[in-house]
DNA sequence: GACAATCTCTACTAAATCAATAGGGATAGT
DNA sequence: ACTATCCCTATTGATTTAGTAGAGATTGTC
């Protein structure tokens, strides 16, 4: 199961990315906008600051900015820092550890097609479908 | 992770299947030839005959058998009636959702692609393939 | 320089899950 | 009756998860 962590992880970046140009983001506002509790979002924003994706500007007027394009960062990238393997290759090779790595690598594949630019994207067009029609 | 339980059971039903057609096996056998806590493997045998991948005989000379052929089970069976799904389908559907259900049907493909009738052809080659050779 | 808003760091905790273990009960063959 | 087996419920210790708390460091503004 993926943990909340990640979850939460993956929501924050992305509201970092529809951000991007304007300037830190506190970590009240992305709790505020995600729904994430503040303190917890605390401690996971200073994870992904040092697993390089965020940046941080301290003192007033500060807050947090992505260290790169939103295009440049995938899901799989976050997913692979905060969350530990998902199956762990252990020293004794039987059977089944070779139709383990093809599950994570199938896995891994489906996660770093998908960058935070596309999600971006993908989410203008999910909430446009998903607005309900009033006209006409 | 996938927990030490599912790999249990893919372990308990690999060496079911291995003794298929020679009577029932106990649970102790089981546990001795995999490495499995016995008191732990009867509480995993009795999930895998409750979701119908094992039989049971009571009394002496009892033990248990692979409810159907080795060939009609898959890994992908019996991960997912012990493990939870690997994400949960929450009511909000975010961004997100799309790619968690891209990701659960690669993996669903993979280890549903596996049936232990395979596993145990598998198993053969890799002993075979790992046994030293001292002929000269 | 005081103040306020921000990030930073360490520690703590409550709840859930995992990985078993324990003890007795039911069943069947001899 | 005896014994070897499965069956069922409850309990336990360790670990992980999902937070919370409190104090400290930094920076812009007045």
């Amino acid at each position: 199961m993926i943990s909340k962590k990640c979850l939460y992880a993956l929501k924050a970046v992305l509201a970092l990315a529809r951000h991007q140009g304007a300037g830190p983001m506190t970590i009240q506002q992305i709790a505020d906008a995600q729904e994430i509790p503040a303190r917890f979002l605390e401690a996971i924003l200073r994870d992904l600051k040092q697993n390089g994706f965020t940046e941080s500007i301290r003192g007033k007027e500060g807050g947090y900015i992505l260290a790169r394009p939103a295009r440049d960062i995938r899901m799989g990238d976050i997913i692979a820092s905060l969350e530990g393997p998902w199956y762990a290759p252990g020293p004794e090779t039987d059977v089944f550890a070779s139709i383990w790595e093809e599950a994570d690598r199938a896995l891994t594949k489906v996660v770093n097609q998908v960058d935070f630019q596309s999600l971006l994207k993908r989410e203008d067009e999910l909430r446009f479908s998903h607005t309900p029609d009033y006209s006409i």
